[in-house]
DNA sequence: TTCTTATAATTGCGGTATCAAATATTTATA
DNA sequence: TATAAATATTTGATACCGCAATTATAAGAA
């Protein structure tokens, strides 16, 4: 009898770190190159931007649970882009507010349906309580990884 | 009634995303530090090298599902580190056999009990079939995005 | 056997990730 | 009020990602 042998393939961290590249990829071959090569990353602080009211970067880290610094990176290329700006909040002058630009609120509407599309293939075929179990599941681990 | 607003929250790849940040991140802070400084993806490669025959580089890509680039880079890594070394096959020059070195082996004995001390933290309070649906809608993810 | 095509690995590019250190500005304390 | 501690952002370091183009070698076709 062979003893099923324990590889990196039965660690959580590993298939889900795969697959989140693969993801990212997809993302990338369908939605980037036809939208001003936005990464996931950048739709994804785009789309948080959408209230019109004006994030902190702080905030924004928190609601995309990035690092502070990776915001800035993401934002500096977003206003290369145009498709949003930094403003000087009045009231704390470390603070900057991001807002979207004409250009970055039209692309938003055009591209949310091809991503909100992408997200429906990609969950072809799969029941709509299993991904109810997997975001659970995402979200325990998450949470089991902050207390380590 | 307060309608519930699409956010970029209930898309799958950013919560995927965002969870593998998250473990890797943890993985560095519990292993890395003890463990001559290896990532995730080097332990992987490391793990993956352990059978000891001798592995090409596209070879231990496949296994790991990442990129060939990627692979020449982990290697170059843990080459410098004397985790690994590669060695040209005589049979075909064009192609690489990575292997363990003792030291490398050495690494991956005391590691690896550590890896899977971690992945059963971070499992913890998930239930067992829980887990089995995560894989496979992970795999199932997989599947649907490369036919995209 | 020469020419062409396929394959294995590498390198450059642009992007993302975290952490730690530095800067600027606020807030709290002595 | 002067000093100290906290907070928001930025920058540098280091690592990872995939794609596309390049180099070296091998295999197949003419």
């Amino acid at each position: 009898m062979v003893e099923k042998e324990l590889t990196v393939k039965r660690f959580i961290g590993h298939q889900i770190g795969i697959t989140a590249n693969l993801l990212r990829t997809v993302f990338t071959a369908r939605i980037t190159k036809y939208a001003d090569n936005i990464s996931p990353e950048q739709f994804a602080v785009l789309v948080c931007l959408r209230s019109g009211d004006g994030l902190s970067q702080n905030a924004i880290a928190e609601y995309v649970l990035k690092d502070d610094a990776t915001i800035t990176r993401i934002l500096d290329s977003l206003e290369k882009k145009k498709l949003a700006v930094r403003k000087k909040a009045e009231h704390d002058r470390r603070s900057n507010l991001a807002y979207l630009t004409p250009r970055g609120r039209e692309l938003i509407k055009t591209v949310f349906p091809k991503v909100k599309h992408l997200n429906e293939r990609l969950l072809d075929g799969i029941e709509e309580d299993q991904i109810q179990v997997v975001f659970e599941v995402l979200a325990k681990l998450r949470d089991n990884a902050r207390k380590i």
